[in-house]
DNA sequence: ATTATCTATAGATCTATAGATAATGC
DNA sequence: ATTATCTATAGATCTATAGATAATGC
Protein backbone atom coordinates (compact mmCIF):
# COMPACT_ATOMS: atom_id res chain seq x y z
CA UNK A 1 0.00 0.00 0.00
CA UNK A 2 2.72 2.07 0.72
CA UNK A 3 4.41 2.20 -1.83
CA UNK A 4 1.73 1.45 -4.50
CA UNK A 5 0.90 4.56 -3.35
CA UNK A 6 3.57 6.67 -3.39
CA UNK A 7 4.73 5.42 -6.85
CA UNK A 8 2.24 4.34 -8.90
CA UNK A 9 1.59 0.28 -10.16
CA UNK A 10 4.82 0.68 -12.74
CA UNK A 11 6.85 2.58 -10.58
CA UNK A 12 6.93 0.13 -7.71
CA UNK A 13 8.78 -3.10 -8.25
CA UNK A 14 8.57 -6.25 -6.75
CA UNK A 15 11.96 -6.40 -5.44
CA UNK A 16 11.49 -3.05 -3.22
CA UNK A 17 7.89 -4.31 -1.81
CA UNK A 18 9.89 -7.58 -0.87
CA UNK A 19 12.56 -5.45 1.21
CA UNK A 20 10.56 -3.89 3.04
CA UNK A 21 8.10 -7.16 3.78
CA UNK A 22 11.56 -8.65 4.61
CA UNK A 23 11.66 -11.49 2.34
CA UNK A 24 12.96 -11.83 -0.92
CA UNK A 25 11.20 -10.85 -4.40
CA UNK A 26 10.76 -14.39 -5.32
CA UNK A 27 9.92 -15.20 -1.65
CA UNK A 28 7.07 -12.63 -2.28
CA UNK A 29 5.76 -14.06 -5.31
CA UNK A 30 5.30 -17.15 -3.35
CA UNK A 31 2.26 -15.50 -1.92
CA UNK A 32 1.10 -13.35 -4.82
CA UNK A 33 1.54 -15.39 -8.50
CA UNK A 34 1.94 -12.43 -10.50
CA UNK A 35 2.64 -8.42 -9.68
CA UNK A 36 -1.11 -7.50 -10.81
CA UNK A 37 -2.23 -10.19 -8.80
CA UNK A 38 -0.54 -8.25 -5.58
CA UNK A 39 -2.00 -4.83 -6.92
CA UNK A 40 -5.65 -6.27 -6.85
CA UNK A 41 -5.00 -7.84 -3.57
CA UNK A 42 -3.97 -4.49 -1.99
CA UNK A 43 -6.64 -2.56 -3.32
CA UNK A 44 -9.22 -4.82 -1.51
CA UNK A 45 -7.49 -5.30 1.26
CA UNK A 46 -8.01 -1.40 1.31
CA UNK A 47 -11.42 -1.46 0.40
CA UNK A 48 -12.50 -3.63 2.48
CA UNK A 49 -11.31 -2.22 5.68
CA UNK A 50 -12.93 0.81 4.69
CA UNK A 51 -16.63 -0.35 3.95
CA UNK A 52 -16.68 -2.40 6.76
CA UNK A 53 -15.89 1.04 9.08
CA UNK A 54 -18.51 2.70 6.75
CA UNK A 55 -21.26 -0.07 7.56
CA UNK A 56 -20.65 0.28 10.80
CA UNK A 57 -21.21 4.21 11.18
CA UNK A 58 -24.18 3.32 9.34
CA UNK A 59 -25.68 0.73 11.53
CA UNK A 60 -24.71 2.88 14.70
CA UNK A 61 -27.14 5.22 13.35
CA UNK A 62 -25.33 8.21 11.56
CA UNK A 63 -27.07 9.67 8.68
CA UNK A 64 -25.44 8.57 4.78
CA UNK A 65 -23.97 12.40 5.02
CA UNK A 66 -22.27 12.02 8.48
CA UNK A 67 -20.59 8.40 7.69
CA UNK A 68 -19.30 9.26 4.35
CA UNK A 69 -17.80 12.60 6.45
CA UNK A 70 -16.77 10.33 9.01
CA UNK A 71 -14.90 7.86 7.02
CA UNK A 72 -13.09 10.70 5.17
CA UNK A 73 -11.95 12.30 8.77
CA UNK A 74 -10.94 9.24 9.96
CA UNK A 75 -8.78 8.38 6.26
CA UNK A 76 -7.21 11.93 6.60
CA UNK A 77 -5.35 10.83 9.25
CA UNK A 78 -3.14 8.15 7.19
CA UNK A 79 -1.95 9.99 4.11
CA UNK A 80 -0.68 6.86 2.14
CA UNK A 81 -3.72 5.12 2.40
CA UNK A 82 -5.87 8.08 0.96
CA UNK A 83 -3.04 8.64 -1.69
CA UNK A 84 -3.21 4.71 -3.03
CA UNK A 85 -6.47 5.42 -4.23
CA UNK A 86 -5.90 8.57 -5.92
CA UNK A 87 -2.58 7.46 -7.62
CA UNK A 88 -4.20 3.98 -8.55
CA UNK A 89 -7.67 5.22 -9.49
CA UNK A 90 -6.02 7.56 -11.99
CA UNK A 91 -3.60 5.13 -13.86
CA UNK A 92 -5.87 2.44 -13.72
CA UNK A 93 -8.12 4.91 -16.42
CA UNK A 94 -6.42 3.24 -19.14
CA UNK A 95 -7.43 -0.05 -20.27
CA UNK A 96 -4.76 -1.79 -20.12
CA UNK A 97 -3.98 -1.30 -16.37
CA UNK A 98 -4.44 -4.18 -14.19
CA UNK A 99 -6.55 -2.80 -11.99
CA UNK A 100 -9.42 -1.33 -14.79
CA UNK A 101 -11.88 -3.73 -13.87
CA UNK A 102 -11.33 -3.45 -10.24
CA UNK A 103 -11.83 0.43 -10.20
CA UNK A 104 -14.30 0.30 -13.26
CA UNK A 105 -16.26 -1.98 -10.54
CA UNK A 106 -15.78 0.00 -7.80
CA UNK A 107 -17.14 3.09 -9.28
CA UNK A 108 -20.35 2.09 -10.59
CA UNK A 109 -21.15 0.38 -7.14
CA UNK A 110 -19.73 3.34 -4.69
CA UNK A 111 -22.21 5.28 -7.39
CA UNK A 112 -25.18 3.02 -6.75
CA UNK A 113 -25.00 2.19 -3.64
CA UNK A 114 -24.91 6.18 -2.31
CA UNK A 115 -27.65 6.95 -5.04
CA UNK A 116 -29.98 4.26 -3.41
CA UNK A 117 -29.18 5.52 0.25
CA UNK A 118 -29.39 9.07 -0.99
CA UNK A 119 -32.65 8.76 -3.03
CA UNK A 120 -35.33 8.43 -0.24
CA UNK A 121 -33.59 10.99 1.91
CA UNK A 122 -33.81 13.69 -0.85
CA UNK A 123 -37.33 15.78 -1.13
CA UNK A 124 -37.80 15.86 -4.94
CA UNK A 125 -39.72 18.96 -4.32
CA UNK A 126 -36.73 20.75 -3.22
CA UNK A 127 -34.26 19.87 -6.25
CA UNK A 128 -33.01 21.71 -9.13
CA UNK A 129 -34.52 20.92 -12.28
CA UNK A 130 -32.48 17.76 -13.32
CA UNK A 131 -30.76 17.40 -10.40
CA UNK A 132 -31.47 13.80 -8.64
CA UNK A 133 -29.96 11.16 -6.35
CA UNK A 134 -27.40 10.23 -8.89
CA UNK A 135 -25.97 13.81 -9.19
CA UNK A 136 -26.15 14.09 -6.00
CA UNK A 137 -24.18 11.11 -5.16
CA UNK A 138 -21.97 12.08 -8.60
CA UNK A 139 -20.84 15.13 -6.81
CA UNK A 140 -19.85 13.86 -3.34
CA UNK A 141 -17.70 11.25 -4.90
CA UNK A 142 -16.48 13.83 -7.28
CA UNK A 143 -16.27 16.32 -4.86
CA UNK A 144 -14.21 13.83 -2.29
CA UNK A 145 -12.08 12.65 -5.25
CA UNK A 146 -11.10 15.94 -6.26
CA UNK A 147 -10.42 17.75 -3.38
CA UNK A 148 -8.46 14.87 -2.45
CA UNK A 149 -5.42 15.77 -4.57
CA UNK A 150 -5.38 19.47 -3.53
CA UNK A 151 -4.99 18.02 -0.23
CA UNK A 152 -2.36 15.51 -0.83
CA UNK A 153 -0.39 17.84 -2.79
CA UNK A 154 -0.43 20.48 -0.01
CA UNK A 155 -1.91 18.92 3.12
CA UNK A 156 -1.16 21.93 5.26
CA UNK A 157 -2.93 24.72 3.22
CA UNK A 158 -6.56 23.02 3.18
CA UNK A 159 -8.63 20.57 5.09
CA UNK A 160 -10.48 18.37 2.87
CA UNK A 161 -12.64 17.09 5.99
CA UNK A 162 -13.61 21.02 6.27
CA UNK A 163 -13.76 21.86 2.49
CA UNK A 164 -16.94 18.67 2.66
CA UNK A 165 -18.26 19.56 5.51
CA UNK A 166 -19.14 22.80 3.69
CA UNK A 167 -20.01 21.24 1.11
CA UNK A 168 -22.48 18.56 2.13
CA UNK A 169 -24.17 21.89 4.08
CA UNK A 170 -25.09 23.34 0.99
CA UNK A 171 -26.50 20.29 -0.11
CA UNK A 172 -28.52 19.51 3.12
CA UNK A 173 -31.90 22.34 1.85
CA UNK A 174 -32.25 19.31 -0.44
CA UNK A 175 -33.08 16.59 1.99
CA UNK A 176 -36.45 15.96 3.50
CA UNK A 177 -37.23 18.13 6.90
CA UNK B 1 0.14 13.07 -24.83
CA UNK B 2 -1.54 10.07 -26.50
CA UNK B 3 0.56 7.69 -24.60
CA UNK B 4 1.60 9.43 -21.55
CA UNK B 5 -1.99 10.06 -21.06
CA UNK B 6 -3.11 6.56 -21.61
CA UNK B 7 -0.55 4.91 -19.70
CA UNK B 8 1.41 7.33 -17.09
CA UNK B 9 4.93 8.12 -17.26
CA UNK B 10 6.36 4.88 -15.77
CA UNK B 11 4.08 2.80 -18.47
CA UNK B 12 5.66 4.73 -21.75
CA UNK B 13 9.00 3.81 -23.30
CA UNK B 14 10.67 6.20 -24.79
CA UNK B 15 10.80 3.95 -28.14
CA UNK B 16 7.21 3.89 -28.48
CA UNK B 17 6.78 7.65 -28.58
CA UNK B 18 9.51 7.76 -31.06
CA UNK B 19 7.66 4.89 -33.00
CA UNK B 20 4.60 7.02 -32.97
CA UNK B 21 6.22 10.66 -34.13
CA UNK B 22 8.25 8.37 -37.06
CA UNK B 23 11.61 8.53 -35.68
CA UNK B 24 14.05 6.29 -33.86
CA UNK B 25 14.38 6.28 -29.82
CA UNK B 26 17.80 8.21 -30.09
CA UNK B 27 16.23 10.16 -32.63
CA UNK B 28 13.92 11.37 -30.22
CA UNK B 29 16.35 12.09 -27.55
CA UNK B 30 17.87 14.31 -30.01
CA UNK B 31 15.05 16.87 -29.12
CA UNK B 32 14.42 16.03 -25.37
CA UNK B 33 17.43 15.27 -23.48
CA UNK B 34 15.34 12.86 -21.17
CA UNK B 35 12.41 11.15 -21.07
CA UNK B 36 11.39 13.47 -17.85
CA UNK B 37 11.73 16.49 -19.86
CA UNK B 38 10.05 14.59 -22.80
CA UNK B 39 6.97 14.69 -20.44
CA UNK B 40 7.46 18.42 -19.26
CA UNK B 41 7.00 19.74 -22.60
CA UNK B 42 4.08 18.03 -22.83
CA UNK B 43 2.13 19.40 -20.07
CA UNK B 44 3.93 22.97 -20.54
CA UNK B 45 2.13 22.49 -24.75
CA UNK B 46 -1.14 21.22 -22.75
CA UNK B 47 -1.33 23.79 -20.30
CA UNK B 48 -0.41 26.63 -22.70
CA UNK B 49 -3.53 25.85 -25.90
CA UNK B 50 -5.15 25.74 -22.80
CA UNK B 51 -4.57 28.93 -20.99
CA UNK B 52 -4.70 30.89 -23.55
CA UNK B 53 -8.11 29.59 -25.41
CA UNK B 54 -9.51 30.05 -21.56
CA UNK B 55 -8.01 34.21 -21.60
CA UNK B 56 -9.33 34.69 -24.82
CA UNK B 57 -13.31 33.76 -23.35
CA UNK B 58 -12.34 36.08 -20.61
CA UNK B 59 -11.61 38.92 -22.94
CA UNK B 60 -14.57 38.44 -25.03
CA UNK B 61 -16.68 38.99 -21.97
CA UNK B 62 -17.34 35.73 -20.83
CA UNK B 63 -17.97 35.81 -16.96
CA UNK B 64 -15.39 33.45 -14.69
CA UNK B 65 -17.79 30.25 -14.34
CA UNK B 66 -18.96 30.77 -18.05
CA UNK B 67 -15.13 30.44 -19.24
CA UNK B 68 -14.72 27.29 -17.05
CA UNK B 69 -17.81 25.35 -18.32
CA UNK B 70 -16.64 26.60 -21.88
CA UNK B 71 -13.36 25.21 -21.55
CA UNK B 72 -14.90 22.12 -20.08
CA UNK B 73 -17.40 21.61 -23.02
CA UNK B 74 -14.44 21.94 -25.53
CA UNK B 75 -11.87 18.95 -23.41
CA UNK B 76 -15.00 16.92 -23.25
CA UNK B 77 -14.53 16.22 -26.96
CA UNK B 78 -11.14 15.34 -26.93
CA UNK B 79 -10.21 12.35 -24.09
CA UNK B 80 -6.80 11.81 -24.10
CA UNK B 81 -5.97 15.52 -23.27
CA UNK B 82 -8.19 15.38 -20.41
CA UNK B 83 -7.21 11.73 -19.84
CA UNK B 84 -3.50 13.27 -19.76
CA UNK B 85 -4.09 15.60 -16.60
CA UNK B 86 -6.27 12.65 -14.54
CA UNK B 87 -3.40 10.39 -15.26
CA UNK B 88 -0.64 12.88 -14.28
CA UNK B 89 -1.99 15.04 -11.92
CA UNK B 90 -2.23 11.70 -9.65
CA UNK B 91 0.77 10.20 -10.20
CA UNK B 92 2.59 12.75 -9.88
CA UNK B 93 1.41 13.85 -6.47
CA UNK B 94 4.78 11.86 -5.67
CA UNK B 95 7.31 13.96 -4.52
CA UNK B 96 9.70 11.84 -6.79
CA UNK B 97 7.51 11.80 -9.42
CA UNK B 98 9.37 13.63 -12.29
CA UNK B 99 6.07 16.09 -12.76
CA UNK B 100 5.96 16.68 -9.42
CA UNK B 101 6.75 20.47 -8.78
CA UNK B 102 5.05 21.41 -12.21
CA UNK B 103 2.08 20.25 -11.05
CA UNK B 104 2.09 21.87 -7.47
CA UNK B 105 3.13 25.05 -9.12
CA UNK B 106 -0.02 24.37 -11.87
CA UNK B 107 -2.69 23.78 -8.72
CA UNK B 108 -1.50 26.52 -6.99
CA UNK B 109 -1.42 28.79 -9.74
CA UNK B 110 -5.06 27.94 -11.01
CA UNK B 111 -6.54 27.93 -7.53
CA UNK B 112 -4.78 31.33 -6.83
CA UNK B 113 -6.09 33.00 -10.01
CA UNK B 114 -9.20 31.18 -9.26
CA UNK B 115 -9.50 33.15 -6.16
CA UNK B 116 -8.92 36.61 -7.34
CA UNK B 117 -11.04 36.46 -10.06
CA UNK B 118 -14.04 34.83 -7.91
CA UNK B 119 -13.75 37.38 -4.96
CA UNK B 120 -15.11 40.47 -6.62
CA UNK B 121 -17.71 38.64 -8.05
CA UNK B 122 -19.38 36.94 -4.43
CA UNK B 123 -21.68 38.33 -2.29
CA UNK B 124 -20.04 38.30 1.31
CA UNK B 125 -23.37 38.60 2.73
CA UNK B 126 -25.19 35.65 1.04
CA UNK B 127 -22.37 33.29 2.00
CA UNK B 128 -22.75 30.94 4.26
CA UNK B 129 -20.20 31.11 7.46
CA UNK B 130 -16.35 30.63 6.81
CA UNK B 131 -17.09 29.68 2.93
CA UNK B 132 -14.78 31.94 0.95
CA UNK B 133 -13.75 33.18 -2.32
CA UNK B 134 -10.98 30.20 -2.06
CA UNK B 135 -13.65 27.66 -0.76
CA UNK B 136 -15.91 27.85 -3.83
CA UNK B 137 -12.09 28.25 -6.23
CA UNK B 138 -11.06 24.77 -4.37
CA UNK B 139 -14.61 23.45 -4.56
CA UNK B 140 -14.98 24.15 -9.07
CA UNK B 141 -11.30 22.48 -9.46
CA UNK B 142 -12.16 19.67 -7.06
CA UNK B 143 -15.23 18.77 -8.72
CA UNK B 144 -13.81 19.08 -11.83
CA UNK B 145 -10.94 16.64 -11.11
CA UNK B 146 -13.27 14.16 -8.96
CA UNK B 147 -16.18 13.81 -12.08
CA UNK B 148 -12.99 13.76 -14.81
CA UNK B 149 -12.43 10.33 -13.32
CA UNK B 150 -16.08 9.22 -13.31
CA UNK B 151 -16.43 10.50 -16.91
CA UNK B 152 -13.32 8.65 -18.40
CA UNK B 153 -14.54 5.59 -16.73
CA UNK B 154 -17.62 5.50 -18.73
CA UNK B 155 -17.61 8.22 -20.93
CA UNK B 156 -21.26 7.08 -21.98
CA UNK B 157 -22.91 7.22 -18.77
CA UNK B 158 -22.45 11.08 -17.16
CA UNK B 159 -21.96 14.50 -18.70
CA UNK B 160 -18.92 16.13 -17.14
CA UNK B 161 -20.00 19.08 -18.54
CA UNK B 162 -23.90 18.60 -17.73
CA UNK B 163 -23.21 18.01 -14.11
CA UNK B 164 -20.77 21.00 -13.54
CA UNK B 165 -23.66 23.25 -15.13
CA UNK B 166 -25.99 22.21 -12.34
CA UNK B 167 -23.12 22.67 -9.77
CA UNK B 168 -22.37 26.11 -10.67
CA UNK B 169 -25.72 26.64 -10.68
CA UNK B 170 -26.47 26.33 -7.03
CA UNK B 171 -23.52 28.14 -6.42
CA UNK B 172 -24.98 31.11 -8.34
CA UNK B 173 -26.95 32.62 -5.47
CA UNK B 174 -23.11 33.24 -3.96
CA UNK B 175 -22.64 35.91 -6.86
CA UNK B 176 -23.64 39.24 -6.31
CA UNK B 177 -26.86 40.41 -8.12
C1' DA C 1 28.49 24.48 -40.53
C1' DT C 2 24.81 22.93 -38.17
C1' DT C 3 21.15 20.11 -37.21
C1' DA C 4 18.66 15.74 -37.47
C1' DT C 5 18.71 11.13 -37.53
C1' DC C 6 20.56 6.53 -37.42
C1' DT C 7 23.05 2.07 -35.74
C1' DA C 8 25.09 -0.05 -31.98
C1' DT C 9 25.49 -0.82 -27.36
C1' DA C 10 26.63 -0.19 -22.27
C1' DG C 11 24.70 -0.68 -18.07
C1' DA C 12 20.62 -1.13 -15.35
C1' DT C 13 16.48 -2.97 -14.24
C1' DC C 14 12.55 -5.99 -13.90
C1' DT C 15 9.28 -10.05 -13.89
C1' DA C 16 8.78 -14.66 -13.56
C1' DT C 17 10.40 -19.46 -13.30
C1' DA C 18 13.32 -23.58 -11.92
C1' DG C 19 14.95 -26.07 -8.55
C1' DA C 20 17.13 -26.51 -3.90
C1' DT C 21 16.77 -25.96 1.12
C1' DA C 22 14.58 -24.70 5.46
C1' DA C 23 10.53 -24.37 8.42
C1' DT C 24 6.05 -25.85 9.86
C1' DG C 25 1.95 -28.78 10.73
C1' DC C 26 -0.25 -33.08 11.34
C1' DA D 1 3.82 -33.85 3.68
C1' DT D 2 3.25 -29.30 2.93
C1' DT D 3 4.44 -24.71 2.92
C1' DA D 4 7.73 -20.95 2.89
C1' DT D 5 11.75 -19.21 1.48
C1' DC D 6 16.10 -18.94 -0.91
C1' DT D 7 19.78 -18.78 -4.83
C1' DA D 8 20.38 -18.49 -9.57
C1' DT D 9 19.07 -17.06 -13.86
C1' DA D 10 16.48 -16.67 -18.40
C1' DG D 11 14.57 -13.46 -21.19
C1' DA D 12 12.80 -8.90 -21.74
C1' DT D 13 12.95 -4.27 -21.39
C1' DC D 14 14.50 0.42 -20.87
C1' DT D 15 17.24 4.87 -20.67
C1' DA D 16 20.95 7.20 -22.20
C1' DT D 17 25.36 7.75 -24.70
C1' DA D 18 28.93 7.31 -28.48
C1' DG D 19 29.93 7.97 -32.84
C1' DA D 20 28.68 7.72 -37.83
C1' DT D 21 25.84 9.39 -41.66
C1' DA D 22 22.31 12.13 -43.90
C1' DA D 23 19.75 16.40 -44.42
C1' DT D 24 19.32 21.30 -44.09
C1' DG D 25 20.50 26.27 -43.89
C1' DC D 26 23.38 30.07 -44.82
Amino acid sequence: MELFSARGFNGVSLAEVADHAGLTQPGLLHHFRSKASLLLAVLQEREQRNNTEEQRLLDSGYDYFQAFLSTLARNEKNAPLVQLFAVISAESLSTSHPGHSWTLNRYRDTIRKATTTLDPLLDPEKLPDGVTAETIARWLIGMADGLRIQWILEPATLSRHALMTQFVDILRPFLKS
